[in-house]
RNA sequence: GCGGGUGUAGCUCAGUUGGUUAGAGCGCCAGUUUGUGGCACUGGAGGCCGUGGGUUCAAUCCCCAUCACUCGCCCCA
């Protein structure tokens, strides 16, 4: 085994892999364009503010795993830890607040400096979509529809599970996580050492516990539904109802907290159990208060990212849709290479996929062709070309036809 | 960031209670077939036994460190 290894957290996507990355990508831009969200791309690296700001000290993102890169000029850069804050970034940047509402589509590397483990990567993958400029729940329904769809498409929508939650507008909010403060100060002492740092920082975050002693208490802690205001209330239902009728199975899980700062109301996720301790595929939810937190202009927004690296761990190469048929060209001589180059152009051109065969012999390279996959050889010697012809010769299967043919019937030879 | 496990050929894995040249299957290359693939047979290449240090007459094996992977915690996609 050679000592030259990835960056830890990092991995080569060799062929066989990024087909289905590939086709994980394709999928899902599909889907977005033919729903009117168009591809964005934003810089791998932005400014340590833009997600700072936006995501909180507090988030761990932030606090432990922010892949920073000291630059010769002295500034604070990230290799970006998630999408969206970018994405609000190069909306404010470009000043695209002017026509709304704008709609993205955007996949590529994300980066988060800690421990891998399986489906977790220190660059990962993500795709994902925002709506900027939709207050209205129906832009919540579609977004979250546009994600169905996609794990519908892949094949995993009877895999996962898809929970929602509130988190209410900022006044349900700061009304909750004054009830919420009350309740558990009186029981400070008893909670776990992250929960009782959390009810300084970002209390919210404690509801999502995994300590048992914590969860015991938060059994008598007021309820968040119980805290939202009229509207609130009006906005979740509304977006239930479209849920419900889409044929978008859901369940309720109040507990369900996402970990940044800048949601509000509808936060939801699409889990599986398939994946070891990871559970997330896709996730999202409403962030009405980003665009205001990066200097722009009050925006609402909802989207959401998914990890490609977990959806790749669900999809199997033989749900891969087939791919085209391989044909071979082989050339018996130097004296025919350039011509049977040729050839092989003029083929490609119609749409044909055909690969050179590099070999010594016509056995070495029948044998080449066969293990590339090839269905058809096309072989080139000397006697063939003194005639203006080429040899057709059917590989796939127990078929064995072989006939000489004229260059003008290529086409009506090869597979496609 | 914290805890457990693993690391031997390109891949999947044996093995050595510390002792000359470390094995198998698959894959790869070549030959049987100097212009005809799959199958078969024959042969071959390929390992600082993850890396560094220690103990020892002797380390792939024992000890320590380190790196990577892996499982879990935290958290997330």
């Amino acid at each position: 085994m050679s000592h030259l290894q990835p960056v830890r957290g990092m991995r080569d996507l060799l062929p066989a892999d990024h087909r289905i990355y590939a086709y994980i990508v394709e999928t899902a831009k599909t889907i977005a364009q033919r729903a009117g969200f168009d591809e964005i791309a934003t810089p791998i690296m932005e400014f340590k503010e833009v997600f700072k700001r936006p995501l909180g000290d507090t988030s761990d993102i932030v606090s432990k795993e922010m892949y920073e890169i000291a630059d010769r000029g002295g500034e604070d850069i990230v290799l970006r830890p998630e999408g969206t804050a970018a994405v609000a970034r190069a909306v404010i940047s470009n000043g695209l607040t002017q026509s709304l509402p704008l709609k993205f589509f955007y996949a590529g590397p994300m980066f988060r400096y800690e421990r891998p483990q399986k489906g977790r990567f220190r660059q990962l993958h993500q795709i994902g979509l925002e709506l900027l400029g939709v207050a209205d729940p129906l832009g919540d329904v579609e977004v979250i529809s546009l994600a169905y769809q996609l794990l519908k498409q892949l094949g995993l929508a009877e895999r996962v599970t898809l929970e929602i939650n509130t988190l209410g507008d900022a006044e349900s909010r700061l009304a909750y996580r004054n009830k919420l403060v009350a309740y558990l100060q009186d029981h400070r002492g008893d909670l776990s050492p992250d929960s009782q740092t959390r009810l300084d920082s970002n209390p919210l975050r404690i509801l999502d516990t995994k300590d048992a002693g914590d969860k015991e208490i938060l059994k008598g802690a007021p309820r968040l539904s119980e805290s939202l205001n009229s509207f609130s209330r009006e906005v979740f239902a509304r977006i239930q109802e479209g849920l419900t009728t889409l044929n978008i199975p859901f369940t309720l899980n109040d507990h369900l907290v996402r970990g940044l700062d800048y949601y509000s109301h509808v936060a939801f996720e699409f889990t599986t159990t398939e994946l070891g301790s990871q559970s997330a595929v896709l996730a999202g939810g409403r962030y009405d208060g980003l665009m205001e937190t990066l200097g722009g202009p009050a925006i609402p927004g909802i989207g959401w990212s998914a990890g490609t690296d977990r959806l790749m761990m669900m999809v199997a190469q033989e749900d891969l849709p087939p791919v085209s048929a391989i044909n071979a060209m082989i050339s018996l001589d130097a004296q025919c290479d350039f011509k049977a180059l040729s050839l092989a152009q003029a083929a490609r051109d119609q749409g044909f996929r055909v690969d050179m065969i590099y070999g010594s012999n016509l056995g070495k390279c029948l044998k080449k062709a066969d293990k590339a996959g090839a269905q058809v050889a096309l072989i080139l010697g000397e006697a063939e070309s003194a005639n203006d012809e080429i040899q057709k010769k059917d590989l796939a299967g127990d078929a064995k036809d072989q006939r000489m043919i004229g260059y003008e019937d290529i086409p009506l030879w090869l597979k496609k």
